[in-house]
DNA sequence: ATACATTAAAGAAATTTTTCTTTAATGAAA
DNA sequence: TTTCATTAAAGAAAAATTTCTTTAATGTAT
């Protein structure tokens, strides 16, 4: 399968699935008053080798100071802007249930610079409603909406059968990012960027380990 | 870094978390009919390379015929059971807030094998309430109630800077596996499974993604 | 019947990611 | 001041994962 010149010039996605933590850690270091972080420290907090936390900070701008660490201070603003979370962009969520109210509730995505500005569903009970400030509508008002603000990203947070549906609704009004929490692949244009993050996956994970732990007894 | 004889035996991380795609995927045939799926059609509607696919499946007992691919009912159900998701596990969870609630409002977790029997909080305007049936207790009620039902899994929904006290306390109670929703780190004895599942790992990959096409374009 | 195209499976090759090794720097202790 | 231990950084090696290649099987069309 010819990929499209892939080529993965760019930062390994497992470095970017570190980089939060490193962020969080720092973050508690900065409250706590702490001035400078090694490696070391940070590869114990996250029980991994501390080469590849040097290995996952070279790919920012940040220098550490031999026998001393990384300032906190830098390493938290530094990791920020690197991550994208000091710039605000905004999003539509398409599905008010559990999990999409959940998201609307949740203050960590506007602190991590996304900015959810409105709601969408086909469940009369939930439309009109207002979800932590933000406002459900008829997934039929998603045009007008689009147009107005400047939305990037779309949450698609319905069940997985209808994510298609929505994803296509999504492109059709100029959405350039996708967050898909359904268990479905949705297919969309090559120039659309698509996350998936499928809960069960972790559970999938767990079961697992939790299997093989005892298979390993015997 | 000695990493214990690690080893990596076992299936690969990345083709678990494959599979619940593949599952939810041949589930959506099965509703409709459809009796055989190949490696090719699953790997179309994922995205990915089919060798990828029949690879991934190499795992399971399933065997694919020449020509025809795998039987989408057989599929479902190896898929299922390879996943854990036949057997009922029960797990605490800790944290009722907006994505603790989601969680216990979530059905498709007890479809996939989870049966949360009971929540916790210190916040006294949710103690006693139930949500979707499950009652939310004191934190404090933790022990006698661990001893009580056979709970395997603890589920951390707290804020990050409790995630270690919570986790502290699962240990001592006798939990088997941590599923940790906050991007802190928890220190756990070596026996104890720990899953990270930080929602913003994902947004900080599209954040990426959105930025590294902003600079090819230049 | 026969040829053909599609498929699963197994193993090889390539790629990606992690871990190991070496080097140079420097704060702290003697 | 000098030695020593700890550190970041860079590159090499190892490990894990994905993609490619080959082979054998078999439905379908001719």
């Amino acid at each position: 399968m010819v990929q499209s010149s892939k080529k993965n010039q760019g930062v390994p996605e497992p470095t970017i699935r570190r980089m939060p933590s490193y962020l969080a850690y720092a973050e508690g270091l900065l409250r706590k008053g702490q001035q400078f972080v090694s490696s070391t420290q940070i590869a114990n907090y996250m029980n991994i080798d501390p080469t590849q936390v040097t290995k996952d900070l070279s790919y920012t701008i940040i220098v550490g100071k031999t026998r001393v660490g990384y300032e906190v201070k830098a390493l938290v603003s530094v990791l920020s802007d690197f991550l994208g979370f000091t710039i605000m962009d905004n999003a539509f969520l398409v599905g008010a249930g559990s999990l999409g109210s959940a998201l609307l509730h949740d203050s960590g995505l506007s602190h991590f610079g996304l900015n959810i500005v409105a709601a969408f569903d086909v469940n009369s009970s939930t439309i009109g409603r207002k979800i932590n400030d933000v406002e459900v509508f008829h997934i039929d008002q998603f045009r007008d909406l689009a147009q107005e603000m400047k939305v990037i990203m779309g949450i698609i947070t319905v069940p997985a059968e209808n994510a298609q549906t929505v994803a296509d609704l999504m492109v059709a009004w100029g959405i350039k990012a996708i967050w898909n929490f359904t268990p479905a692949r949705i297919k969309v244009p090559e120039d659309i960027i698509v996350q998936n993050t499928t809960l069960y996956s972790n559970l999938a994970i767990i079961f697992n380990k939790l299997h093989s732990e005892k298979k390993e007894a015997l």
